[in-house]
RNA sequence: UCCCCGGUAGCUCAGUUGGCAGAGCGGCCGGCUGUUAACCGGCGGGUCGGAGGUUCGAGUCCUCCCCGGGGAGCCA
């Protein structure tokens, strides 16, 4: 007897075959019973007829939503059958019956519920797929870094130092020293690519942002990446290249899912088949403003603007060269014209947002050092940064993509909660 | 922090001008030999978010509070 997952029944056909699973409904005409049964890989139908066992053709009857069990039966192809393959079930052995009814059921329910019941709700139709697919994400990053010869590495969470500003981080008590969760892992890749030469890591950050929309989480995964030698062009192009790696990857390894999805795979390989768009922070600001946003120089871009830059190019845009004063002190400034910096947002096509910030970084420790204090930060707890640009200091770039974003444009899903497991937001930490 | 919407059965919701608390799904029972969130018949199931107020009478009107959702601000 085979153990077989769905996911590979095709290649079973008229063997008599185990299935391990979930029973994930069923449905009954009488003397002929339908058992839809999913293990993870997908979802299959089994037929009981009064042929199998009379105990099994009761179970086909009686069991409730969510029973774990084990099917034995023959694969067959059949046209009435979804996915096309279904099993001719010989028996049924229940491995855990439950008690109560399973509380998601198949028809609608609101979105409080479900976020209550998330880790009952990651087993339903539409969050298998979106769960596989954030797999094939992960591992699309790895292969093309690897590829690429980026060594991988990795970045303390628990940090006494901020990246970006303090308002947005999660403080902790270190043994009685101040400490917070992490943001970003870039100033210590920072340090590792100058050891390793390239380098990139996928981990968490946490911001403690009071943001409340279907595009930020305050637990996040981010893909980082840092490179020495690398100059602003070379950057973007790395990125480009990553993006698109990540795209057909996905459509490749994952299409069954995208379209369990209804998510069209043509539609994303023509969005990433041309180059990118790029256009500067100027430019950005005209095409937003035809758009009817109302938008200043100087201003950050909001999700209006973003979705403006989307609609009006329909592919991924890179928006380069933004003011000093709304970036960060570890940019690097433009040579030509020191009032914007080397830096670049990436926004993904069809309103999903902004998935990639990245720059080149300062390299000397006489601009490091004139920034920081533009930037009002105490230069002592990043000495260690500092150190960085006093022995064979180098050009540098590197850029941070988001993970959850990145799924969500992929996937196509609408709130960016639906692409972790157990999202974390203001005002959710249970489950 | 601000703006908008909502809270009625386990779930999703309806409830008219203030006048007997409702439906579908899920559950249970029965029927049906190819179902596709199956379908058909039957049965159970209520602190109408909480407190106070107006009224002969409040799910419905008023005040305050709590909770949820959407958005804004904020946000490599």
């Amino acid at each position: 007897m085979t153990q077989v997952y769905v996911e590979d029944l095709a290649r079973h056909e008229g063997e008599e075959v185990l299935i391990q699973g979930w029973l994930y409904n069923k449905r009954s005409s009488g003397k002929v019973r339908f058992v839809l049964v999913r293990d993870g890989t997908g979802i299959v139908q089994g037929v009981v007829t009064p042929d199998a066992d009379p105990q099994t053709f009761e179970l086909a009857e009686h069991l409730p939503q969510e029973s774990s069990l084990r099917v034995w039966g023959v694969v067959r192809a059949d046209p009435r059958a979804p996915g096309g393959y279904e099993i001719l079930v010989r028996r049924i052995e229940p491995v855990h019956i439950p008690k109560e009814p399973f509380p998601i059921g198949l028809k609608e329910h609101g979105v409080g519920f479900l976020m209550d019941h998330r880790h009952l709700w990651i087993r339903m139709r539409k969050q298998v797929p979106i769960l596989r697919i954030r797999d094939a994400v992960f591992w699309a990053i790895r292969a093309f870094f690897k590829e690429r010869g980026f060594v991988a590495t990795e970045a303390p969470i628990i940090v006494g130092t901020a990246v970006e500003g303090t308002t947005t981080l999660f403080p902790l008590d270190y043994f009685g020293e101040p400490a917070y969760l992490s943001q970003s892992g870039q100033l210590y890749l920072e340090a590792t690519c100058m050891a390793l030469g390239r380098v990139y890591w996928i981990g968490p950050c946490f911001r403690a942002e009071k943001s409340k929309t279907r595009r930020h989480l305050t637990e996040f995964w981010m893909a980082e990446a840092e490179a020495a030698f690398l100059d602003h062009e070379g950057n973007l192009k790395l990125q480009e290249d990553l993006v698109r790696y990540i795209v057909e990857y996905v459509v490749s390894e994952r299409r069954r899912e995208l379209l369990e999805l209804e998510r069209d795979p043509e539609i994303l390989l023509r969005e990433v088949r041309e180059p990118f768009a790029r256009i500067t922070y100027r430019e950005a600001i005209e095409i937003i403003r035809s758009h009817g946003v109302d938008i200043a120089y100087g201003d950050d871009f909001g999700a209006p603007a973003e979705d403006a830059l989307s609609a009006h190019f329909g592919r991924p845009v890179f928006v380069e060269r933004y003011p000093k004063e709304v970036k960060p002190f570890y940019m690097k400034r433009d040579p030509q014209d020191p009032s914007v910096v080397l830096n670049a947002d990436l926004i993904a096509p069809e309103g999903y947002g902004e998935i990639i910030g990245g720059s080149q970084r300062v390299d000397t420790e006489e601009e490091l050092l004139a920034q920081l204090r533009e930037a009002g930060l105490p230069l002592e707890p990043y000495r260690w940064y500092i150190d960085l640009r006093k022995w064979g200091s180098v050009p540098h770039s590197g850029f941070g993509l988001g993970v959850e974003r990145t799924v969500a444009w992929i996937t196509g899903v609408n709130h960016i909660r639906e692409t972790i497991p157990f999202p974390r937001m203001l005002d959710r930490l249970y489950p």
